[in-house]
DNA sequence: CGCTACCTGGGT
DNA sequence: ACCCAGGTAGCG
């Protein structure tokens, strides 16, 4: 599924194999796939247009053409983009095909049905998507521990809730949250703000760590060309519940954080004064005074 | 800031 | 049969 080292391989790709190269149409086969125009205006809106760029804010892949307008994609939870020769025959579940001069296509599907399409002029698309509203951008060389610390200080929400509010902080997905927060030692409901400057540096470096790792992977789904990233079986503790932490070999817990799977080692990661006090609901342990020991998926 | 809706295939 | 999923917008 998508998250940022995932969006980032599918935009190096189309760097390299789309710009530059122009769309002849698109066909809608969901239309509610298309946030905006009218998904009937979408083909006629693409048709002849170059694309002069691709770049990523936040999970959104954005690709300028030739007129002004701006294509954005997102893969929300499951979305996917292929490029393959044209077929007639169209993969499960897409959503919308991109027709490329020179007999190629671009397969943008979600067996999910959330991922979303949107197109017009720049100006207008960065407003309605809000991409001005989204925090600072992880991999970005203006990324420094003072960015974070700036972007977590006042908020009292916890920690990981904080990190995945792109409007605060882009980068960091359910996944690449729980090992960045591993990485540093930090308790997925320590409060936000209360990071000290150690800790905001060890949160810093671990961002970056998971990220980079994630992205030199070519993370954990195909690529546009369909090949398989490598990252699928790096993980530390996400999906690893009750296995043991490969820092310390306690068992891996696992519970729910605003309403979001989460996955720590209570040990690398301990409580801390300023730890939200509702825990992340122990799965199968209500009334839990069974603390130690008795995490499970 | 926290909750729900949005959808469907796959797992329990 | 039921529950869930790595994300986000929109609402109270």
């Amino acid at each position: 599924m998508a998250e940022v080292p995932e969006v980032e391989t599918l935009v190096r790709d189309l760097q390299q194999a789309v710009v530059g190269r122009r769309f002849t149409g698109a066909e809608v086969l969901v239309p509610q796939a298309v946030r905006f125009p009218a998904p009937r205006e979408v083909s006629e809106r693409l048709a002849g247009r170059r694309v002069l760029s691709a770049r990523r804010r936040a999970k959104f892949m954005l690709l300028s053409l030739d007129d002004g307008q701006v294509l954005a994609l997102h893969l929300m939870l499951w979305g996917n983009l292929a490029l393959r020769p044209f077929s007639v025959v169209k993969p499960e579940a897409t959503l919308v095909v991109f027709a490329l001069e020179g007999g190629e296509e671009l397969v943008f599907s979600d067996t999910l049905g959330y991922a979303r399409m949107a197109l017009a002029p720049a100006e207008e698309l960065a407003r309605r998507l809000k991409l001005d509203e989204l925090g600072p951008e992880a991999l970005s060389d203006d990324f420094a521990p003072e960015v974070l610390a700036r972007q977590l200080r006042r908020r009292r929400g916890p920690l990981k809730t904080v990190l995945l509010n792109q409007r605060v902080f882009a980068g960091l997905g359910n996944r690449d949250a729980d090992e960045s927060l591993w990485s540093a030692g930090l308790h997925p409901r320590r409060v936000a703000g209360s990071l000290s400057p150690p800790e905001l540096l060890r949160l810093y470096e671990g961002i970056l760590e998971v990220l980079d790792e994630g992205v030199r992977l070519r993370g954990t789904q195909r690529d546009l060309f369909g090949v398989q990233g490598g990252a699928r079986h790096h993980r530390n503790v996400f999906g690893r519940t009750g296995e043991p932490c490969p820092r310390c070999g306690e068992r891996v817990r696992a519970g729910k954080l605003g309403g979001r799977n989460t996955h720590w080692c209570p040990t690398c990661q301990p409580e801390h004064e300023a730890t939200q006090a509702s825990t992340p609901v122990a799965t199968g342990a209500p009334g839990s005074l069974l603390d130690e020991g008795t995490s499970r998926q």
